[in-house]
DNA sequence: ACTATTTGGTTCGATATCGTATTAAATAAA
DNA sequence: TTTATTTAATACGATATCGAACCAAATAGT
């Protein structure tokens, strides 16, 4: 696909301008797609949470009960890609919500710990709970083995994409 | 990896309830990852962007430069799945830049047509010029074969979710 | 023709996101 | 030890997003 070629004239070697072209393209519509894409599913995933919360609670909560609470601020915030003032804001939401509640962090006086409260693990339960019919009839339409084979790509591009920031 | 199986003592079909959540957390992760990539995608190309614009106006831009002008807010709004309201402020924005114009609609005296600029224009070619060089970044640690390869699948997918949405 | 409903767009208010600047604790340097 | 730098978190302000209510034009129903 990508076909390097040489300039006659000067020497130099050079990407086709259509052929780059072509590859713009390429790039611009899979970001594309995956930004439409994530643009659906956080609209449908919005629309069963409870309690009126968004992803950003959500992915707090849940990010919680996979790795186990306790975590900092700052720690969900790089998990999360987002800015920690950002984090700070849609904690306090969780913690309004009765969500979590903040521990001291017993080795570092200006941190905190994020803990999970009851009604924190009931609103996750819940959440998935509603969430999980609406994937069995995404898995009714487009088999599992077909996630399955498109995972292992994007998990290598975030990884990528990760460590490229600078 | 779907696996269906009958419960011998009723007699029912059922996915078994460890599969089930293996597939949940399937299709969970590749949602997740869509999502970071996404984060991730939009703030590197949201640092290159000129004048301090997000990728909602450059979207727009870029959607108007590919598919013509003329446009109706309406029409860009569901091509970019927001809500028209998140629209009339996107483009009051690119108004503002002087990145648009707005012309009477022919065929109806409540709609608009949305006309690029010349700056408008020029946008999006400086912009166009700042993102390449990432792209070609991208693809020389990832080929663009991989990323053709990803692409059918995630535009199924989009079609899908796009149709089932009610 | 006349009313009812739908549709394109904006206004408004509530909340989210994020960059900059700030505070206080921790660590490094002297 | 004293000072300088880094680091965790927050405060604040500016802008983005989005739902509800609204208006006016278009279309449907009668």
């Amino acid at each position: 696909m990508v076909r390097i070629c040489r300039q006659a004239r000067t020497g130099h070697w050079n990407i086709r301008l259509s052929q780059a072209d072509e590859i713009g393209k390429l790039v611009f519509g899979f970001f594309n797609e995956v930004g439409i894409i994530n643009q659906l599913a956080t609209r449908q995933l919005e629309s069963k949470l409870p309690g009126g919360l968004l992803i950003s609670h959500f992915g707090v909560i849940n990010h919680l009960m996979r790795l186990g609470d306790g975590r900092t601020p700052l720690q969900i915030a790089t998990a999360h890609q987002v800015p920690k003032t950002t984090m700070t804001h849609t904690l306090a939401g969780l913690k309004k919500a009765g969500l979590i509640e903040f521990a001291p962090n017993p080795s570092d006086a200006r941190s905190k710990c994020v803990m999970l409260t009851e009604a924190g693990r009931a609103f996750h339960a819940q959440a998935i709970g509603a969430i999980v019919p609406e994937f069995q009839s995404l898995l009714s339409d487009i088999p599992a083995e077909e996630f399955a084979a498109a995972l292992p790509f994007l998990q290598r591009l975030r990884a990528y994409m990760d460590t490229a920031r600078d």
